[in-house]
DNA sequence: AACAACATGTAACCGGTTACATGATTGA
DNA sequence: TCAATCATGTAACCGGTTACATGTTGTT
């Protein structure tokens, strides 16, 4: 049973707990948003699908009038899930296009404000995530709290690095004795 | 006129120098790949929608009997290149299936043994960023070695983030005491 | 009464990846 | 002569995003 991206993501939120797909956007956006996202639009077909797989079974729990689906693994669900954790492989993509404007700059000073508000972008991010934070820790897994601060690490980092080389391009001396051209 | 991903990254590289399809391709593995990879299955098409939207002109360069074109850009291309130069946004986007595992891990020594693999292959990235280093150091331009050096130091850090952790949680003493549940 | 949040779902669209198909040139 | 590299392109597929469509419940 190959399982598609976010297949993962709701196998694995729905051994943390049984949730309806309502529940499960609420929590990616509380936590994998920044390297996992997901829309209704992927997430209820999806659904539908791991159902249709026997991974998940769905269970009617409405509001009253208001209907709701909870959703929970199968064995075999769990089986999946414990398969895929298991493996040792998977993509680690970036997409960033602040940086590809570094990359194509044609004068130090378009480089230095394109890092410049590369740096921006991530400091919005970070802080973005330590807002989130708080949910984290209140869950019962430490895990995903340890996520969310490699997150919150990996965009400080790339602030600074981004400030720093920003700074260096922008200084006229530096940028004259190191590119001499 | 809206770039898509792969015409942002043609232009900028045509206005480099003219080049072909296939040099495109081979640049990009050369450069842009480890955050903005394109295939021909991408390229082509874009190529031939950007001639039709009269950004870039081709022109027949064969090599003998092989046919080749290679593409420059029009006044209207350089313009639409520079417009996108000069905004400050786009998304910066990750993509990592590693720290999904570790997220959904339910022992530290799973989670531990997560983010080994995921220091393993940020290590393995790094390296090969590393050995591409030379060939944007022969540019012309100074800025596509600054994106590769970013990439090896934005790699380096999570492969040290990675460890530290995976060797945090795989030690007993600080484990119980920092997981008393 | 009105609005935010809860809740589910579909359809159209878009764009990227993979596989397929073809053929020439160069160097070992 | 054989393999690697140069070179171009299409078609099928896949999956994600956005917009649309609908209705309920709780709060102000």
């Amino acid at each position: 049973m190959e399982l598609t991206a976010t297949g993962k993501v709701i196998l694995g939120m729905l051994r943390m707990r049984p949730r309806s797909g309502y529940e499960i956007k609420g929590f990616v956006d509380d936590s994998t948003r920044f390297f996992w996202s997901a829309g209704y639009g992927s997430i209820y077909p999806e659904l539908k699908r791991l159902r249709e797989a026997g991974l998940i079974t769905g269970s009617e729990d409405p509001t009253g009038d208001r209907r709701r689906v909870v959703y929970k693994l199968t064995a075999s669900g769990e089986r999946a899930l414990d398969e895929w954790l298991a493996a040792d492989d998977g993509p680690i993509e970036l997409r960033d296009e602040p940086l590809l404007r570094a990359f194509f700059s044609t004068a130090p000073e378009q480089a230095s404000a394109a890092l410049e508000s590369k740096a921006a972008a991530h400091a919005e991010i970070a802080e973005q995530l330590s807002a989130i934070e708080p949910k984290a820790a209140a869950l019962d897994s430490p895990f995903p709290l340890l996520a969310l601060r490699y997150g919150v690490a990996l965009h400080e980092f790339s602030r600074r690095w981004c400030e720093q080389q920003a700074a260096r391009l922008a200084d006229p001396e530096v940028t004259e004795s190191e590119e001499p051209r």
